[in-house]
DNA sequence: CGGCAGTTTGATGTTACTCAATTTAAGTGG
DNA sequence: CCACTTAAATTGAGTAACATCAAACTGCCG
């Protein structure tokens, strides 16, 4: 696996954690091509990636596909804590520990990319754009993080939805080519549901009122935006 | 204002950030005592101490009293995202931002220390315990707000409010000598309502039926847990 | 004693859940 | 290309959980 294979890998290489370990390879590259630090792996959809508790030596990227990262109870119910796109890291939390806190499950088909945590800290040790990538990264998450919580705790159901969706939708668009305000869209309404605390037959029904107030239309794997300013009105945080 | 009273200020110095930090101090300090990159500030209960986009130089750590850390909604709700109580930094990312991406309220009377961010940029790259202190607050803190979601999201009123007792009891803990299971206890049940996500109204009801159940009594900022286990079976994530 | 903030209680309304049936879409093998 | 199968989405009816509104109660402090 070259590096430029490895960059073709990556679409959304250029911003965020994964362009600076990627510039970081760049650079190390010069001294020590294909010293085996990093490896790549594929799964299906629907294919679970990692569990709770597992620990690994290796942190995770998305190169392709979509999947996401979610905390499993004991009595089935599961939080979707994150929807991860290509060039995503799995959380940045774990260049730091060995166990990961969350699960993650392919939604569909994806390839990985599995960088081992001892050479992150040595490059982060030795290149400070790498460690401000990761602060930054880390930053993120947490606030990701706290305004999911604001979301899931103060929104109704429409908004919990709206919210999702608006933090979806530029992250899809710096992913993808989109014309139409037509969004690539592989999640099924149990992902939503799950991602917002709703059952699947209640987000039906606001996708329902949605779609006759002419807000938005889902179907076939795309999500089509027809009123961006009163999706905002509804589920902004702000 | 000398290092002693500064340990004398500080609890719950020997866990965490807030100890790794004055660790850093006591060794600076050897050749830079009252060097001024610490000082030191006050605030009444109910008081505002910090709002979103904020801009500061300074990091503060909470050294005495309770206070909580939430997000504003322009209609007027909030999600409270942590209490903090003596020890605690406001956020692990304020060491790298700026600005709040939250707001912080005194609960009770507190006192409060603010280091400045550029002071410990340097120490943080001078000492590797400080690097991984930080680190550890990093990860500390994203995975609490990982569990607030998946509790606020996945949880009934019941279940929600044992998960913020459970959560708050440890560390409460931490910080005082309890006796007979009664831990002093600031909170109105409005702050809880924020936190879970509730109307006041509707805690009230779940706090009567856990005295009812003879789980918990809360009174005079005393709670009193008769039934840890019963309150670990409903509220625990795991 | 009066006033205030916080809590409790009751009555009623709304939101979202549950259960079940139906429709639509997506594969699959002939 | 079409019957058959299966998963996902939609719809309706009934119910449970939580919110809202308003009144009464408690403890506290001046």
């Amino acid at each position: 696996m070259t590096l430029v294979s490895l960059c073709v890998t990556c679409p959304n290489r250029e911003a965020g954690l994964c362009g600076a370990l990627l510039g970081a390879v760049s650079e190390a590259s010069k001294s020590d091509q294909n010293s085996g630090w990093q490896h790549f792996t594929a799964a299906r959809a629907g294919e679970q990636i990692a569990v709770r508790n597992q620990v690994s030596s290796d942190v995770f990227v998305l190169c392709a596909g979509w999947a996401f990262r979610y905390y499993q109870l004991s009595d089935g119910r599961r939080q979707i804590l994150q929807f991860l796109l290509p060039g995503d890291i799995f959380s940045p939390t774990t260049i730091f520990e060995k166990a990961f806190y969350f699960s993650v499950k392919a939604l569909t088909q994806v390839r990985l990319s599995a960088f081992a945590r001892s050479e992150i800290r040595v490059r982060c040790a030795a290149d400070s754009s790498v460690q401000r990538a990761i602060a930054k990264a880390c930053v993120a998450e947490t606030l990701d993080a706290a305004e999911l919580s604001t979301a899931l705790g103060q929104f109704s159901a429409e908004e919990r939805i709206a919210y999702l969706l608006l933090h979806l939708i530029p992250r899809i668009a710096a992913r993808n080519v989109i014309r139409e305000q037509r969004y690539p869209f592989p999640l099924r309404q149990q992902h939503i549901a799950d991602a917002v605390g709703l059952t699947p037959v209640h987000v039906s029904r606001v996708f329902g009122q949605f779609r006759e107030r002419r807000i938005l239309a889902l179907s076939e794997g795309v999500l089509t935006v027809s009123n961006l300013a009163e999706l905002e009105k509804i589920g902004s945080l702000r």
